[in-house]
DNA sequence: CGCTGCGACGTTACTCTATATCGCATATCG
DNA sequence: CGATATGCGATATAGAGTAACGTCGCAGCG
């Protein structure tokens, strides 16, 4: 596990940036430069980052920017299945378990959850079928029929918690 | 408004503020009339209810009311296991789960699971201990100590799924 | 060519959510 | 009595999100 957020050199960011515009294409979408620009800035940073934090980097490249400017781009972020947004946060994240939903067949709005360190805020994506699953499972059997779910869980990650 | 599932009426509403002002005394606590008020608001609402739109409410028998009023009101009452918060609606709503917790043998910050209703809003909180293992589980492989859970559910109530 | 529809983006102006302070009153204790 | 703690009124500000409208560029078409 290359620690959730502080992967990513440089060079990685930039191919995942491609890896991103042609996913895009493939689904007849396309990855603008405000888009793309957006999605570097999330992949960047080392933790989630927050809708304003990001619309402050982004005017540095483009001063016009504004809330919407950067809404509209997590929205269609989001809906390519490249960013996710940690509620407990209010902030977002880029995906990192792609591969794991391509393997398995899902789609690009794929069941996840997040371990969010509260010591050091480094958020790591996991993706377990078991979890996913106990929850719908526990959510039909009250009669409910699941569309989407948020699994958020707080607490020490490995490297803050042997500090203890 | 019995519509949200377990709703409940007047009566019981203060019944449960008696209950709830003698479990916060019994941890050296107490329900001031302030937070009583805002725990009848909550209970009286037939969904989760913003704090905002709790404010205004408050305002007509507290005229002085501010958002630290009710901000201070509502972290109390989670403190003392009565209220969550849905993070995903930004609102509020009173435990109902209690009974089941206390069977259990857990504190007041118990571990609980929303299903929330994207065509009614109707939001009901179940106790699942398999989710809560499940994702403590998960978490733990990952090298993750878990101190606090998100489970939220979106999708359709049996009520609204059955009109398809 | 001009017309039209559409998607992306700029711009303004708001609403809603949450927290930071400051300050005052009371209560409790040594 | 002073000292500390809690509850709460009041103002101000930060942060998150949306509504509404306008503009530009481009594809399709008569
Ligand atoms: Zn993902
Ligand atoms: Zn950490
Ligand atoms: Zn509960
Ligand atoms: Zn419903």
């Amino acid at each position: 596990m290359a620690e959730a957020g502080i992967m990513a050199g440089t060079q990685s960011v930039e191919a995942t940036l491609d890896e991103a515009a042609a996913a895009c294409a493939a689904r007849g979408a396309q990855l603008t430069d405000l888009r793309r620009q957006v999605l570097r800035l999330i992949l960047a940073a080392p933790h989630p980052i927050g809708a304003y934090a990001l619309l402050d980097q982004l005017r540095a490249e483009r001063p016009g920017a504004a809330p919407p400017t950067v809404y509209r781009a997590l929205d269609f972020l989001r809906q390519q299945g490249l960013v996710h947004r940690v509620e407990r946060l209010n902030a977002f994240v880029g995906c990192t378990g792609a591969e794991a939903h391509h393997a398995c067949g899902h789609g690009h709005d794929h069941p996840h959850q997040f371990l969010i360190c509260s010591v050091c805020g480094a958020t790591a994506e996991v993706c377990d079928s078991r979890v996913s699953e106990a929850v719908a499972s526990a959510a039909r059997a009250a009669g409910f029929r699941p569309v989407r779910m948020t699994v958020e869980v707080e607490g020490r990650c490995a490297a803050c918690a042997e500090v203890t």
